[in-house]
DNA sequence: CCTTGAACCTGGGCGC
DNA sequence: TGCGCCCAGGTTCAAG
């Protein structure tokens, strides 16, 4: 499910509950997910009280209090949920789960909070997520985080920067939205609708938006502006809720109902004054839905 | 360096 | 009802 704005969505679903509980035991349901899972991983955590939930690009990192930091990733199909109460019996009975559903349960945070005990599930059916433990101290270091560019939200990404990533690339923009080393967070959904709203299309080879002395075109601008407004929008939404997925207290978010191209192949293109309609190409094997009457 | 394609894994939807 | 195929929000690694 998870790009930037599902994940954040996930932070702020999670946080008001395991923000100063303590983790009174983290159950492994399985050795690991796409990675093994930290060595002794329930030893340093068992205990612990959680200080903050923060997040990176797609990462959610639990902080706890004795200065280790979990890093979650939530891959394709990753996704947390809240139930009340310590575990109900059959523990351990993965053979026979209770549903369906249930047996893609991998990490159990059992947790106590003001008195009240009470479980934060992982639940992973594609088994694309990962969960990593390092200090805090050592967060920048993390390979995944040496080389991420900046986040798409508040006034950290500027054209400025763009251009120069751009400059020169023959690139495709979808494949140069989608790297996570010039913007941080942004999936398949936000790449498309941002390409959408600024009226470019995903062939549009990245350098083409920068003049011959390296400065942005207007292209660039209204891309920027483009990236920055659609990761806004889809969190105040909720993030979107395709397939599976769902927030952390079983509501939807809602933001698909505002997708403009992706996964709409068919429909009419909603570009005021706008006769297109949406089309679906293949690029480096991911979907993508873009316009071809309104976006160059 | 740059770009593409396959791989990782499970499940849902569709055509036959 | 079942089978085979295609598709899915991400990342990484090999190969051209």
């Amino acid at each position: 499910m998870p790009e930037l704005p599902e994940v954040e969505t996930v932070r702020r679903g999670l946080a008001p509950v395991m923000e100063g509980a303590r983790i009174t035991r983290l159950e492994l349901r399985r050795g690991d997910l796409r990675f093994p899972f930290p060595v002794d991983f329930s030893v340093r955590v068992d205990g612990q009280t959680i200080v903050s939930l923060g997040r990176r690009a797609k990462y959610l990192l639990i902080d706890l209090a004795n200065g280790l930091t979990i890093i979650a990733h939530l891959g394709m199909s990753g996704s947390f949920r809240i139930e009340e109460g310590a575990a109900v019996d059959v523990p351990g009975d993965f053979h026979h789960p209770r549903s369906k559903d249930e047996k893609h349960d991998h990490v159990i945070f059992h947790l106590a909070a003001a008195g009240r005990a009470l479980r934060v599930i992982y639940n992973d059916p594609r088994r694309f997520g990962f969960m990593e433990l390092m200090a805090r101290n050592d967060l920048d270091t993390y390979a995944a985080f040496r080389e991420l560019g900046p986040e798409p939200t508040g006034n950290s990404l500027d054209a400025d920067y763009l251009s120069r990533r751009f400059e020169g690339k023959s690139q495709p923009l979808k494949g140069a939205l989608l790297d996570q080393k010039n913007i941080a967070g942004l999936g398949n959904i936000y790449v498309c609708e941002a390409l959408w709203r600024s009226h470019l299309k995903p062939q549009r080879a990245a350098g083409t938006l920068v003049t011959a002395d390296g400065k942005p075109k207007p292209e660039l601008l209204a891309l920027t502006t483009a990236i920055r407004d659609v990761i806004a929008d889809a969190i105040a939404a909720g993030g979107s809720s395709l397939r599976d997925h769902i927030r952390t207290d079983g509501s939807l978010g809602y933001f698909q109902h505002s997708f403009s191209v992706y996964d709409r192949e068919g429909t009419a293109c909603s570009t005021p004054d706008c006769a297109g309609t949406v089309a679906r190409i293949v690029q480096s094997g991911r979907s993508s839905f873009y316009c071809d009457r309104c976006q160059h």
